[in-house]
DNA sequence: TTAACTATTGTTAGATA
DNA sequence: ATATCTAACAATAGTTA
C-alpha cells in the first residue's frame, strides 16, 4: 500500500486516552525501558530491578532484574547492607528495614530473569504474571 | 572554540573499560531511565518500581517509584495480590513471598520520591543512598 | 567534578499487514 | 492481539567550558 502518514508526531507527556493506543504504547515502551535498564547492566555493571504493573482491570505485573529482582530489593531493603556509614543520611532508613524475615530466592524465579539482553530479544524474556484479562 | 567532533559514535554494549567515562554514562543513562519511566507512568498509568546499584567501590543506590517504590515491592512480593488465579503460572512462586513480616513505609521515604516528573527535573529528585566514594 | 553542546544513533507513533 | 515499517522525535557519546 501507498504510505499515507508522515511518520510519528510529537506526543505530549500526559495520560493517554485512547485504550488500545495506550496499550499499544504501554508494550512498546516497556520493552524500551527493559532494553535500556539491560544496556546499563552490561555497560556499566550496575545491578538493576525494575517491577512495573499495568494499570486498570488487565493489572499484570511485568519484571527486570539483573542479578535479580528479589536479590536487589532485599538489598533495597536493608538486609545486605554492611554496618559501616551508619550516619549517613539516609541509613536510618534503611536499617529501619533490617531483619524483616525474607527468605532467600527461588531458583525458579532467577531462572526466568535470566535470559536477557541477547541484542532484540529484549521484551521477550520478561516475567510476566497477571491476575485478569 | 571551533567543534573538531563529529558528534556520537555508535556503541557497543559490552561493559565499557575507561572508568571515568564510565561513571559519566551511568549517570547520564540512569537519569534517562528513570524520565522513561516517568513518562511510561505518565502515559499509561503504569505502576513503576526501578532500584539501581552502581557498581564497585561506590556502590550507591539510587531508585525511582510511583507510587512508591515499597509499596510496589510489597505487591510484587505477593503480598497485595487477592487469591484469584492461585494456579497461574508464577503464583506459587508469589505465595511463597506471603507473609514475611514487612511493615508499612516510612513516611520520610516516600516524600524523596514524590516530587519527579517535572519536564527537565529528571535526575534531580532521585534518592540517592550510598555507603562510599 | 558537573553542565552544555550537537551530530549522530536510537526509540517510537502512527501506519500498515 | 502482534509484528513490521519508517519518518520524526528523543537520547546520548564525545567533546568543550
Amino acid at each position: 500500500m501507498a504510505r499515507l502518514s508522515k511518520g510519528r508526531k510529537k506526543v505530549e507527556i500526559v495520560k493517554m486516552k485512547n485504550e488500545s493506543n495506550m496499550q499499544v504504547t504501554l508494550s512498546k515502551r516497556r520493552a524500551g525501558l527493559f532494553k535500556k535498564a539491560s544496556e546499563l547492566y552490561t555497560l556499566c555493571g550496575a545491578e538493576i530491578a525494575i517491577v512495573v504493573f499495568s494499570p486498570g482491570k488487565a493489572n499484570k505485573v511485568y519484571s527486570f532484574g539483573q542479578p535479580s529482582v528479589e536479590l536487589l530489593v532485599d538489598r533495597f531493603l536493608g538486609r545486605d547492607l554492611p554496618p559501616r556509614n551508619d550516619d549517613d543520611r539516609q541509613n536510618h532508613l534503611i536499617r529501619a528495614h533490617r531483619n524483616t524475615g525474607q527468605r532467600g530466592l527461588n531458583k525458579e524465579f532467577m531462572d526466568m530473569q535470566e535470559s536477557f539482553h541477547k541484542e532484540k530479544a529484549v521484551g521477550k524474556s520478561l516475567l510476566e504474571s497477571g491476575r485478569g484479562a
